[in-house]
Parts: C-alpha cells; structure tokens; sequence
DNA sequence: GAACAGTCTGGAATATATCTAATGTGACAT
DNA sequence: ATGTCACATTAGATATATTCCAGACTGTTC
C-alpha cells in the first residue's frame, strides 16, 4: 500500500494523519509478521520522526478502535498487532507464541438462540499447536 | 463434579493433589464465570487453606498445562480461565471484557495445504460483540 | 531418619500498559 | 498576524499482571 492509500484509510477511520499515527500504520501495513507494541515503537523509530512510547500506545489504541488494525492477545505475552488487510485466520504457536496468518475461510456463525441478546461484531478461529520451527525441533529434540 | 472426581483428574492430568492446588481446581469446576488469578487466588483464600499469590499462579500454570483448565487471554486484562469440562465457544465483550461461554458446535478445520508442516492441537472459536448487559446499556443510554 | 523431589511462601523483580501534566501543532476565525 | 481550540505528543511516573527467587515445608523412598 503507498503513502496516499495510508493516508486515506486513516481519514476514513476518521482520524487524522500525523507523522506518528502514519509511521504506524504504513509499518503495520508493511510488516508480515506480528510484531508487539515495543516491536513497533522500536521500528518507527529507526526512522524519523521520534516517536513516544505512549504515542505508541495511543496510537494502537485509536487504529484498533477505528477497526484498522487487529489487536491479537496472547496469554503470557505482550500483545500483537496487524493491519486489518486481507481476512485471515491466526495460528498461535503453544511453545514459542508466534502469531502467522491461515488462509481465511467461512466460519459457521452461532446459532441465534445461543446468542440470546448479544450484539455480535464479528467471529474469530484460531488454531493453536506447534509453528514449523517448534515442531521440528520437537521431532529432532 | 465431586471432591474424589477432582483428585482423580489431578492425578490423570500427573499432578498431586496437594490441598491448594485441590482449591483452585475445585473452585474452577464450580464457578461459572471466567476468574482472573487474583480472583481465584482471593477465592480460595476465604476458605482454608490459604495460598500464596506465587502459588496459585503455579498451579493455575501446571493445570493449563495438563490440559486440565483453559486459559483465555484478553486485550489489555487479566487472563481468565476456567475448568476444561464441557466443551465450548467463548464470547468476548468488546466493552466490559467479560468471557461468556456459548454451547459449542463444530468447527471446519482449515485445510492441510495452510496448515504446512505445523502440528494443529486445536481450534478455538472466539465470538466479539456486546454481552447482554453493554448491549441494552448502549440501547437505554 | 537421611535424602530427595516436589511444593509452598513472601517479597522482590520484571514486563506490560496506562496515566499525567506540560507542551506542541495545525485549522480556522477574528 | 494573532488568538483560540481541539487534538496530539512527550517524558516520566504509575498501575497492573505475572514471574522469579531463595528458603522452608511435606510426603515418600531407601
Ligand atoms: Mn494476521
Ligand atoms: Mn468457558
Ligand atoms: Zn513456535
Ligand atoms: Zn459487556
């Protein structure tokens, strides 16, 4: 995604486009992998501008609110972070806690009785067990 | 589920049975909400015999370990867990954080072509929206 | 009854995230 | 151009959640 793209879907989730907020986002955008806040604060600032800590974690705050960005909780770990791109599933690894996106496909919704009154915003799968490194070291181990 | 029923799965799960680790395990069989350790850690310590803080954490540790309980992290909260028994989905409260279960239905595991070479243990399904009460406080307020 | 593995404990330490109060920034009105 | 306003940023302090540690305890085996 190019600058003016970036650019863009920040207005369109209804915030503005500072340098900091922009850092983040073009780096989420960019990023395959899922890196954690102190992962993006330090990213953004191998480049200019310098941005804070608490910048950062405003920042995430307002891109997960506007719905651009995913905030992926890992028990015992920091949290992860990605751009909301192309649907997808996660992966997490049990051993290490690597977070890797799955092929994105229909999952069934619930059925509405067993909702009763909640207001559902959106299904989340995901898959826990060994990454390709783990599992290899495993069997070798 | 009785006290002889707890101590055998302990031990299936190759645990002793020690008296504090017998609380913890008790009182997540019998609770329906999804404690926080602090909250357990309070619960068990009402009635005898009283743990530390250290030590319901390493239990709370080894029985997720064991398979014995299930550990759902939240965003920006306190893990929750509660007692592996039935099996079921969970709601997540995009508001008050709350963990709800909901009756569980099968899942379509993701094709083995994106799954590589990584070994599957589970999938989870996470549901997120507003619980009953954010939901009508929304609508009222 | 010594030795041992496993467990428990309180407190210290770490990791993660949020808060605060002061300052900066850009848009817009006067 | 200056004043004003909402919003954003900053460094550092603070809060919260979890783990570590070193020593004490417990139950079992030889
Ligand atoms: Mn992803
Ligand atoms: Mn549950
Ligand atoms: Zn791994
Ligand atoms: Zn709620």
């Amino acid at each position: 995604m190019n600058a003016e793209a970036i650019k863009r879907s920040l207005e369109s989730g209804g915030l503005r486009c500072t340098p900091q907020r922009y850092a983040v986002m073009a780096f989420l955008t960019e990023c395959k992998r899922h890196p954690t806040a102190a992962e993006i604060f330090e990213a953004v600032n191998r480049v200019d501008p310098r941005s804070s800590r608490a910048t950062t974690y405003n920042n995430l705050r307002d891109l997960v609110q506007a719905g651009l960005v995913r905030e992926v909780a890992v028990e015992g770990r920091a949290a992860r972070f990605d751009a909301k791109g192309m649907r997808h599933h996660h992966f997490i690894c049990d051993r290490c806690g690597n977070v890797e996106d799955i092929e994105w496909y229909n999952v069934r919704r619930p059925a509405s009785r067993s909702l009763g009154k909640r207001i559902l915003r959106e299904c989340e799968l995901i898959f826990r067990g060994l990454c390709i490194k783990c599992a290899q070291r495993r069997a070798s181990g």
